[in-house]
DNA sequence: CCTTACATGTAACAAGTTACATGATTAG
DNA sequence: CTAATCATGTAACTTGTTACATGTAAGG
């Protein structure tokens, strides 16, 4: 129901066809949703079936037609369900802890290659979000509340690579 | 492939059944890895298709017969492999984060009441945690480098988790 | 010449969920 | 009587990934 969710959100603030979708994910919505092409076509075809959407064609010369996916009212309400119920706690499943459990199988330069890599990535990803922050969000007490909750986001999402970030500097010392 | 290799490193440090390999999710794993029985009885098979793990077949009076799985050589080989090589960063996807893409349409109420609730389930989680620490970790200085690993999977949880528990306090406080 | 942007899809597979199914034993 | 523990599975479905497929136009 996620994805449904997330389209349905996207659609809307704008209609669009699954290719603009896809490039706002990437522009804007990166940090909290990610998903290929082929399953945001499938799903919006779906979500058609469903009747939560209806799908205008645009042809256009020397080019695939453009499909424009508007939200119909069922898609509103649709929204508004999801929005109202609270969401379902996720299981947990981090792959990187269980090599923690088989730690005398992981050979040290392995762990240290991969922990260092994984450091650099988090790294990375905190210039990510300071390039963002400052970007869109660099007077956030002067931002309606509409605009603020998704700075909030970002927020826990760095807070949350800190806390990533910091951890492993721990863990490599102690087996410096 | 992860629950693979988390089945592995289970059978590895002890040969078992579908079955007690779910209690042993349970008791020490849950804060790590979770599935359902269908997951892993369908996957212990396969696996067994691909000689990664032998299967022996106990009887027993009045009870269904007990399969217990051994690992192979291939299987261990299997485990090493993916323990020399890297693990890809997943795909962010966080449901939550999109309900405040769409503030607007996010009633208040409903807002306060699914983050007080997910605030009591992060409170209770830690101290699901501070348990578990207490019980398995309570000296962790005595511990092997390898008896101290799960301790860290645990210690970052702790502090994800408050990390989180933080976030929700804040935005709380701000929609008062 | 090569890559990126534009714009759509099919097909097969892997992973995970939900529902259904069986059947004895033990503890409250 | 009810629920939990033990112990296994099948079937249908949803979700997500990977590979394959097509074709133009613009920019370096």
């Amino acid at each position: 129901m996620s994805l449904r969710a997330i389209l349905l959100i996207t659609l809307q603030q704008e209609p669009g066809t699954g290719y603009d979708i896809l490039q706002r994910f990437k522009a804007g919505l990166a940090h909290v949703w990610q998903a290929s092409h082929q399953q945001l076509y499938r799903e919006l075809d779906r979500m058609r079936g469903d009747g939560l959407l209806t799908c205008e064609t645009v042809p256009q010369a020397e080019r695939p037609d453009r499909k424009v996916y508007h939200l119909t009212a069922a898609g509103g309400e649709a929204l508004d369900t999801w929005l109202a119920e609270p969401l379902a706690a996720g299981p947990v499943r981090e792959p990187l802890f269980a090599k923690f459990f088989a730690w005398e199988r992981w050979p040290a330069d392995a762990r240290r290659r991969e922990l260092g890599d994984l450091h650099e990535q988090l790294t990375q990803r905190l210039a990510t979000y300071a390039a963002i922050e400052e970007e869109w969000f660099a007077a956030p007490e002067r931002l309606t509340p509409a605009q603020r909750a998704p700075w909030h986001t970002l927020r826990l999402g760095q807070r949350l690579t800190q806390t990533w970030r910091e951890w492993i500097e721990e863990v490599l010392e102690e087996g410096e």
